[in-house]
DNA sequence: CGCAGTCTTGAATCTCCTCAAAAGGCGTGG
DNA sequence: CCACGCCTTTTGAGGAGATTCAAGACTGCG
């Protein structure tokens, strides 16, 4: 049935609101745990269904011959994995917590476009943060993003600073962002140090200043180029 | 009719194959000519056809506020460009050459869906060439892409080097690739001087040792991760 | 308590960038 | 035809940012 290892298909620990024990010959389309650091195979799977995230956290990932490794995206609670919208490059996925992916129906082909459009959209935002921003530019671009989809229900409503958990190593951050993980050590480390973040668990991040962290985060891409614009072209059929 | 400059709409300069004169009026769905240097705009045209490159290179953009700007692809002869699959991002485009723009009959959903995914692998692997490879790769890489879709019917079937014409400016391959104009420059005479590539014009490429490139270019990315593998989980539905 | 893992921090190195100048191509006009 | 200006490309020298190498700190776990 399965011509993959199967380890680690159902996690062998439990969070209290897992639905229930998952079977080989189960119908229901129960969610499925999968434990941190499993391995999610993405090729040679054309007839398997896709899956949304309910929970949790996954990499996306290319690798290079020699070992480098390049994270594509951080899918969070709501993305779409699977044949119709996963499988579609040469990547693997990798879980970085406790993951619950729910299996859902066929979908339809405006969904799969609209998933696609959002990945190429988050995809494209990725190549320019690589190709032109610094690394400072970069980690605080991430911490930005990962905020907004990570952010904790605050125990004290009245401050508001976001905290998250940060899923992700600083290896994975530096796979992620083009960067060694020292950099994105040291990286935090001075955000840390001028007041931006603040973190006493390496992985439990608070924004302290939203507005200073976007600033330095150079910005969305810009809509309007500053390079010299010469003459302009309307797409439009005659 | 047109609420953005026309300018440039139709080349004043018109190549021998020229399907024939465009107008404002006209229903036919002909060829449009642009000019290079061209801006596109893909925003704010929701109601715009489609259009299919038919022959040129278009540069698909985004700008960062300060003016650094990241190219996200280069579009080719067959491309598609328009609001189901272009205008996802916040991007502009330009024309890099004398570009053909053809009109197509609205795009079925999966056929939507097919452009989208492959537009979304060449953005992942661009993602992947700008986080984790260094200059020469970078730019062995882009000669790689740029050689297979731009080869030039070449003259003497014998020797069957492949000579494509580069569309892109030094500036403009250090904006795909995440470097700058010298760095684009040294590589490239660094190829020449090692016999990977040859050119006396500096638009007009030949490649000499593919093979060499190649290997260089640091190859596609592995599908098989060198790091630690845990468990692996196939992503298969109950 | 000690070990293994990750994270932090420092010092040296290197790749790539910045700044600058020179070379080459191309069109214009004498 | 050649001189000139403009633009892109090439090449060099120096510098900055990120990496590499290495040591030490912190955390969780047996």
């Amino acid at each position: 049935m399965f011509n993959r290892t199967t380890l680690g298909e159902v996690s062998p620990v439990l969070p209290i609101d897992f639905l229930g024990p998952v079977g080989k010959s189960e119908r229901s389309p129960v969610c499925k745990l999968v434990a941190p650091r499993t391995r999610i195979l993405l090729r040679d799977f054309p007839r398997s269904t896709d899956f949304q995230l309910q929970d949790g956290c996954i990499a996306l990932f290319q690798s290079l011959g020699d070992g480098r490794r390049q994270i594509l995206d951080i899918l969070g609670p709501g993305s779409l994995l699977g044949p119709s919208v996963g499988s579609i490059a040469e990547c693997n996925a990798e879980t970085l917590t406790f993951t619950q992916l729910r299996p859902v129906a066929p979908l339809t082909d405006p969904a799969i476009g609209a998933a696609l459009k959002q990945m190429l959209r988050r995809s494209q935002a990725l190549a320019t943060l690589l190709g032109r921003k610094t690394a400072q530019e970069k980690v605080a671009s991430a911490l930005i993003d990962l905020a907004e989809r990570f952010r904790r229900p605050s125990k004290a409503p009245e401050f508001q600073k976001t905290t998250f958990s940060l899923y992700l190593t600083r290896t994975d951050l530096a796979d992620w962002l083009g960067l060694t993980l020292e950099t994105v050590s040291r990286c935090l480390s001075r955000f840390k140090r001028n007041g931006l973040i603040t973190f006493s668990h390496p992985e439990i991040i608070t924004i302290a200043d939203d507005k200073a962290l976007r600033l330095l985060a150079s910005g969305q891409p810009s809509l309007v180029p500053q390079k010299s614009a010469p003459d302009e072209f309307c797409l439009q059929s005659s």
